[in-house]
DNA sequence: CCTACCGATCGGTAGG
DNA sequence: CCTACCGATCGGTAGG
């Protein structure tokens, strides 16, 4: 499990778990250098800046995110599938790479153009496949929503929670986390629907 | 509606605003003057130290999201009642101080001890005020939930995106943003309720 | 609220 | 990977 790092991989490892509590920028190359047992002028024998480290952990994890997505999807199914499926994979790159996912969620903004450009472009895209599945739920009546757009971040960001208290030590495994949140945001808290929403229960009726 | 903001409230106003777009770290005290149209010298006058701002910001946001949450469950009602009322109240707070939410829920890490530990103790606290709505809910059989803290914790999360897209001229209103936040996080997106909770029920177990 | 300035620290480079 | 060092900038103070 423990795979060799190379040096490289060392300064990135370290850099995320240190941007990740302390922040981008209260982040020094100091105390990056400190962290690995070196003189903070070695680190650039590996890395050209402290930003490059930046947009190395944010573009990895952009492609992991997709490349869990295109997984997800393919099998196809119902809306309610993809979408469950979708969630599921999204939990697994988050807590597979809790570190990171914190990085890439929180420290994106210190990103300087174009490759912020660039970063939000994606972004925007991998939430566009949230609302894509929403969407043809709605479209066929396995869902309900207010707005497609609304829904998906909501989604999501009640997923991106998750790194900030998940333990892979804890009681509960990547897969159950998974399933919990489907469970809740799929079928609420409520024992049993509402007549809340006269407002848009016109989408509802059958 | 525009009040008269004396220099200190100009000068925490315009930090909450650089704390949000560009971090609390990367935000000079230089850059603060320059927003204000002064020397960096002379912020000094008005306050103590850069950090004060940000516990200023910190605990005030705290008290207002306290006081909502007083006023929502003061009326009390059902588990329901209470929860969408909670969720109406956090909502509220967000949208009436979108920057200075920001710096609460994303700047809080660059406090320093001790407060930083008083700062974690009240949103502890402030979270309890969601389990326990929560827990009177699955008591009396309103709600079902696989973990009360779990629970509170997402809809926490869902609740808190809101102040990266919100904009006051946008097409909803704090009070419909409310809404369908409830309405997503109590019935869910599913028309249907799903057996799945037969699912997690042995989960509970384990 | 300004000028003048402080010691500390920043990201990064030269040269080995 | 180190020593030695750079110019820039940091938060903050003295004194008016």
């Amino acid at each position: 499990m423990e795979a060799i790092l190379s040096r490289k991989e060392q300064i990135e490892r370290t850099a995320t778990a240190l941007f990740k509590t302390k922040g981008y920028s209260a982040t020094s190359m100091r105390d990056l250098a400190t962290a690995l047992g070196i003189e903070a002028a070695s680190i650039y024998s590996h890395i050209k800046s402290k930003e490059e480290i930046l947009q190395r952990v944010c573009f990895r994890m952009a492609q992991e995110f997709f490349e869990a997505i295109d997984a997800a999807e393919e099998a196809g199914g119902s809306a309610t599938d993809r979408l469950k499926r979708a969630i599921a994979a999204h939990v697994q790159v988050l807590t597979h790479n809790k570190e990171a996912s914190a990085v890439f969620l929180h420290e994106w903004r210190h990103l300087s153009e174009p490759l912020l450009g660039t970063y939000l472009a994606l972004r925007d895209k991998y939430e566009a496949r949230f609302r894509e599945i929403i969407r043809a739920g709605v479209k066929n009546g396995e869902f309900a929503v207010p707005d497609e757009k609304f829904a998906a971040l909501t989604i999501l960001s009640g997923l991106n929670w998750t790194h900030t208290w998940y333990k892979p030590e804890g009681k509960m495994t990547p897969a159950e986390i998974a399933e919990n949140l489907s469970e809740m945001l799929l079928n609420g808290l409520s024992t049993k629907k509402q007549a809340l929403h006269d407002t848009y229960s016109h989408l509802n009726t059958i």
